[in-house]
DNA sequence: CATATATTCAACCATAAGGTTGAATATCGG
DNA sequence: CCGATATTCAACCTTATGGTTGAATATATG
């Protein structure tokens, strides 16, 4: 399977994640990716191969373009690891605020 | 606030996400957190520096020891950027669960 | 005071990441 | 076949990352 490693990775760029914004709206592409971009098409072309290799796009070559496609898979276990940490900010989350509030109120 | 980017890169790291867990349990010094990994203390405390820049932790100094503690905040952002994609893998699911659905109707 | 402990700082090193430019490959449309 | 278009490959550059070791700082303890 997919490594969480490589998909936090792939998703800690801000570019990649737009690219995957964009591939949400419906498959493209590459050209059409990299329109809205500042980068070189090289560049741009580069963070897809990051993504593929995440497993979070998918590629489907049709003559000389080539059409990515987002595959969302690789985000369930982003989910499933960021859910185990849903109750330290619903919990208790003012009280230890107020704890560490006060100690720099003490200690200057 | 705290960066998307900055969290998604903080938490990219496995040994950063194993200090996270470790702090879940409950706050701890460097050196206790540092004791299951190989690398050297330094190693740990320049991830415990990453961390700390993200806001995923808060470090209270009492005398020569410095206390880390897990603040969960700016994981809400990744719960909410991830949760925009829910629907891209459950939708996948759907389709896989209808073929398998076929295949049955198909093959009994 | 002297020494041990906890932690960071500083310098350094190897590799990875993100970008560029230029050339190569493949396909499309006359 | 030819020229335009879509995309990648290759080489290169700069900076970031993750690690090391050794010294510095601060505090605790006999």
């Amino acid at each position: 399977m997919y490594r969480l490693d490589h998909t936090l990775n792939a998703v800690s760029h801000p570019a990649r994640r737009a690219m995957l914004a964009r591939l949400a709206e419906g498959s493209a592409r590459v050209t059409e990716i990299a329109a809205p971009f500042e980068m070189s098409l090289n560049a741009v072309s580069k963070h897809l191969k990051v993504l593929e290799a995440a497993g979070l796009i998918e590629r489907e070559k049709r003559g000389r373009d080539h059409i990515l496609a987002l595959r969302a898979g690789p985000l369930r276990q982003v989910s499933a690891w960021v859910h185990e940490y849903e109750r330290f900010w619903t919990e208790r989350l003012d009280r230890l605020e107020a704890h560490f509030r006060q100690k720099r109120k003490e200690n200057p």
